[in-house]
DNA sequence: CGGGATCCCGGGAGATACTG
DNA sequence: CAGTATCTCCCGGGATCCCG
């Protein structure tokens, strides 16, 4: 029932987890579905996920580029300088996982979850 | 792009985010796999994942029975005693989800694993 | 057999302030 | 503009032992 697999050293029981120490904690699938829609600047992350910090945020999309998930680009050498990010083809791979998690997240809000005003 | 959604009291800024904080986590996905193929008993579960402790597994088996996705059925009542988990019609609507993280842990493996023997 | 109790540790994540 | 540098807290998860 899935075979073992070692991937950077790291040895897996089967494909789940494996997949789930690449795409998991809090924020890596957020980030993910954001660049979904194309590139994005580091500061529309920023305000498209505002619950999270700078420091995480840039952590987070280190630790995806350094999986092949996320391209980083950089324009500019001098202050204010302009850094895009966008997924690569390996990580596009990941948007059919994406999307189901996406639709199960909404059916589960659907089903249990309360609804909220939009604006304050 | 995603409402916010409360459940349970807890504000999400999208569902992506709803969705990991039910399934996310080590073991919960890995679990859940386990369980696709029918019921199981806590022993059977520990020898098939055998990675995972005793207490993370009864840990982690409590909290997806509390977010019912998992059902919990113990048949007597003087040890030795027998317990049955198995998905709730709930669980059973993340299976597509759970295949979709699957296939691309599949694809990561034969991308960029390295082959392990079965047997020592 | 299927756990619970207890103790513990590492790292994920936040808060705040600063910089090339 | 796009991050770092620290410091801190918290808690997921592990180790060990025990129990109905």
């Amino acid at each position: 029932m899935g075979k073992n697999v070692v991937v950077n050293g790291k040895m897996y029981a089967c494909t789940i987890s494996l997949a789930m120490d690449i795409v998991g904690g809090k924020w890596k699938t957020v980030i993910l579905h954001h660049l979904k829609s194309g590139e994005k600047r580091y500061n529309e992350l920023r305000k498209e996920i505002p619950a999270i910090t700078e420091m995480t945020l840039s952590l987070q999309l280190k630790q995806l580029e350094e999986n092949g998930l996320v391209n980083r680009v950089v324009y500019g050498d001098k202050p204010p300088i302009k850094v895009v990010y966008n997924l690569t083809e390996f990580g596009r791979t990941f948007i059919p996982a994406l999307e189901a998690i996406d639709q199960w997240g909404i059916l589960v809000a659907d089903k249990i979850g309360e609804p909220v005003q939009e604006n304050i």
